[in-house]
DNA sequence: CGGCGCGTTGATTACTGTCAAACGGTGTGG
DNA sequence: CCACACCGTTTGACAGTAATCAACGCGCCG
């Protein structure tokens, strides 16, 4: 297990200082690897799921969706993100995740999780932390979707994206892999495919990103996050006694 | 502290149940009582609380501001809400905490509510469920601003109030104290005042609300859930061992 | 080669914001 | 006790933003 949750290891120690015997209690949560296409549901909304997901590779994401078959999504996952942790102890879920790309997933029994959080009581408050962040994410989208323009907010997004898939390892300089479709970003944000498409232009005209099949790149990150007044603070990417 | 933890206690109950011990452990968490002026700031966007506020009385809301100077609330708390748990853990306010009301809010240091956690893993969890559920909260408002028409959002969101201060025991019948202004619910919404307040008068016309003051009365529940779509499932509302 | 799915475009419609003014209740000072 | 100021609510006109509709381009895969 310890190459599959490398990333959470990664993930957790970005916030604080993880202990030898921590790392090994955290190898030793078993669990079962399932791939997903693009599209598919790994978790149904109504269902009371008795193991939490993992992500290893690819992006999920939560979505709710309204009476008359509208899709928001209320999260991104990207690998080392517990994505519903909070299963545990919520039981019905109140929203379906499903793979925004080809993705892998751990499922953790939801035993083996609370086996570990009796056994160290500092990684449980991790654990509760990355739920936290979870949390501190979705109060970011939503000042973005209430009070910024579609534009600044399309830079935000890219700019916490980058940031958090930098903070696993998943960036190369500038540039990171972010496999989501158009239709995926306009129900992250709210709005209709054809007007994300025409600010994402505009962003790109500007100079302020690249954008070529999933290879996102960032020319220059500064001007990105001044255009977006992104304050990285919410994603808590300090090491620091938690 | 008893009397002051009440609406905490209820609020758990609603969730699960506890122990003699576990109310005991609640009760024996110390802290000094504030009042606040509806508009005062609760605790600064930036500051580093070393106590966590629990509200007693009126209600209080997260806002977060752009660079422009806009509001964006992205919370909003009633008696029993333990409004920044997750400062114990977060370190830095990425919003602040302001008087929506006149309210006041029991501050507990973190050592405290670490003592309580360390002494019942149960009541540690749901602690950490609170902090859940106000984050399937956040997702519902997500969904709300994203992809609901103003005029079932608004809807929604009185029916989510509703239901949390029935939890509570702070409803009479179909009434309850509801005392937001109208750019309060317009900074919930992510919408302008006059745009509010034009929704919420064709709500009043509909007959779906009354709204005199700040005391607010539901005549026909079912059709405003219905009408709002309104599934409170996300409350997590049902005692189960967690 | 053809079909499919995503991205792109332009025209039109609908929604929401901004601005500015008036209304109404409450509390204060003369 | 009345006049006034203040603050939230309400209204209407107008401007700007975003949705919808419909069509086309383009690359990938069968």
């Amino acid at each position: 297990m310890i190459e599959q949750i490398a990333f959470l290891t990664r993930s957790l120690e970005r916030r604080d200082v993880l202990s030898d015997g921590e790392r090994l209690l955290l190898a030793s949560l078993p669990g079962s690897v399932v791939e997903y296409q693009r599209g598919q549901a790994i978790i149904e909304q109504g269902s009371e799921p008795k193991a939490s997901c993992l992500v290893l590779e690819g992006f999920t994401a939560r979505a709710q969706y309204t009476e008359d078959g509208k899709r928001q999504l209320a999260a991104l996952h990207i690998p080392g993100d517990f994505v519903d942790l909070h299963g545990m102890l919520l039981t019905t879920m109140d929203h379906s995740v499903q793979a925004i790309s080809r993705c892998s997933v751990l499922f953790v029994p939801h035993p083996e999780l609370r086996r570990v959080i009796s056994a160290s009581e500092h990684l449980g408050r991790l654990l509760w932390l990355s739920t936290l962040i979870d949390g501190a994410i979705l109060r970011a989208w939503i000042t973005g979707i209430g009070r910024r323009s579609t534009e600044s907010n399309l830079a935000h997004l890219i700019c916490e994206v980058f940031l958090r898939m930098r903070a696993v390892g998943l960036t190369r300089d500038t540039r990171f892999d972010f496999a989501v479709t158009q239709q995926d970003l306009a129900d992250m944000q709210g709005l209709s495919v054809v007007h994300i498409n025409k600010s994402l232009q505009s962003l790109k005209k500007a100079g302020l990103v690249e954008w070529r099949g999933s290879a996102v790149t960032i020319p220059d990150y500064e001007r990105l996050a001044r255009f977006a007044a992104f304050d990285p603070t919410y994603l808590n990417l300090q090491q620091r006694p938690r």
